[in-house]
DNA sequence: AAAACGGGGTC
DNA sequence: GACCCAGTTTT
């Protein structure tokens, strides 16, 4: 890659940056508590989405020390309906990490973050860059489109390779004076002038020396990657209705929703049917004759980036004691259900329940 | 090196 | 319906 064109690219990013960055209130901060907060909210999260849930979790924990002390539940809960779960247990892990082993203080050094549960490449680089001004490049969606049009790179950026490739490139390209203002600046330039669709190319300070826009290829630019087709599963979530009171259970690791509540769960290989969902329950050995009353739900289609979940409602009407509950069903009022951490597709059929 | 992990916005 | 978002962890 041409020296002189790097040096070109990084001056008018930064020229253009003085003007055109984004003013958002929360940005401003080189608090690292705030900065690692909001960094791993906005994993994978757009703004708009993250930013009520930052709040959120800034009011309920000002700082690490307090999120060190809650309880994992009380974050799963502020986390419900934010989507990746496990950067709230990371989270927790973490803050238990830096409060037990560092004393309450945040480590300095990029390597350092590095071994705090949930905090990658990204995120390291951004919370060294923007809290203490050190040279390390942010790649991140944006840098990546950014970088492979601007400069034509094919790789694929989710490939070891392309990995590799985009940070050695941001990396040659930050301007090891004003690291934050750079990350910042293609952070926004992505966001902003050289998005996903319809890029604003004629108003970017790079539109004479892009390769993608030179090439009429601003879209083919970055080069993604063969989809795979989702998984496609079928839930029925029992909700035994005993008077004011339900079961629910928590899920286990190394599936979706890992540690949220649910109700119990069977697990069809179809959308199933009253026939089926009487057999099971008794094959389960939850109930020993058939329960009566029962309907079932239209199945709510719930669609997610690698599975589609057909989730049956199956609501019964029955006496507590005709329920066999397994160690680990937790009875719970109805009118108390809210205080547990549910996936959104749970969450909203209740709310559509009781409207 | 690939696959898994959520939910929502946009076109 | 496809794509993608201020990515990380597990397999």
């Amino acid at each position: 890659m041409n020296a002189d064109k790097q040096k070109l690219f990084r001056k008018k990013l930064l020229a253009w940056h003085l003007k055109n960055r984004r003013k958002l209130p929360w940005r401003f901060s080189r608090n690292p508590y705030r900065i690692w907060l909001r960094e791993v909210i906005l994993q994978q999260t757009r703004l708009e989405q993250g930013a009520p849930y930052f709040h959120r979790f800034l009011k309920r924990f000002p700082d690490v020390r307090q999120l060190a002390q809650a309880e994992l539940d009380e974050v799963l809960h502020l986390w419900q309906g934010l989507g990746y779960y496990s950067r709230a247990r990371n989270l927790h892990a973490a803050a238990r990490q830096i409060v037990d082993q560092l004393g309450g203080r945040f480590p300095k050094t990029y390597q350092e973050w590095m071994g705090l549960k949930g905090i990658g490449r990204y995120t390291a680089a951004a919370i060294v860059s923007f809290a203490f001004g050190q040279p390390y490049a942010v790649v991140d969606g944006n840098v990546c489109r950014v970088l492979a049009r601007a400069f034509g790179i094919r790789d694929v950026p989710q490939s070891a390779k392309g990995k590799k490739t985009f940070e050695q490139l941001a990396q040659a390209l930050i301007d090891p004076q004003r690291p934050a203002d750079f990350n910042q600046a293609m952070m926004d330039l992505g966001a902003t002038v050289c998005t996903p669709r319809k890029p604003l190319c004629s108003s970017c300070f790079w539109r004479h020396e892009c390769y993608a826009h030179q090439h009429q290829a601003v879209e083919q630019f970055p080069v993604r990657k063969e989809a795979v087709s989702p998984r496609v599963r079928h839930f029925a979530y029992v909700l035994f209705e005993m008077n004011a009171h339900t079961f629910i259970t928590r899920r286990g690791q190394n599936d979706i929703y890992s540690h949220l509540y649910e109700f119990p769960l069977l697990e069809m290989n179809r959308v199933p049917d009253e026939a089926l969902v009487q057999q099971r329950l008794i094959a389960e050995g939850w109930i020993k004759a058939p329960a009566s009353p029962m309907r079932l739900s239209q199945p709510v289609v719930h669609k997610l980036t690698h599975q589609w979940l057909y989730v049956t409602f199956v609501h019964v009407g029955i006496c507590r004691h005709q329920v066999h509950a397994p160690s680990g069903w937790r009875r719970v009022a109805w009118a108390e259900l809210n205080q547990f951490a549910f996936p959104q597709v749970i969450r909203k059929y209740l709310q559509k329940q009781l409207s």
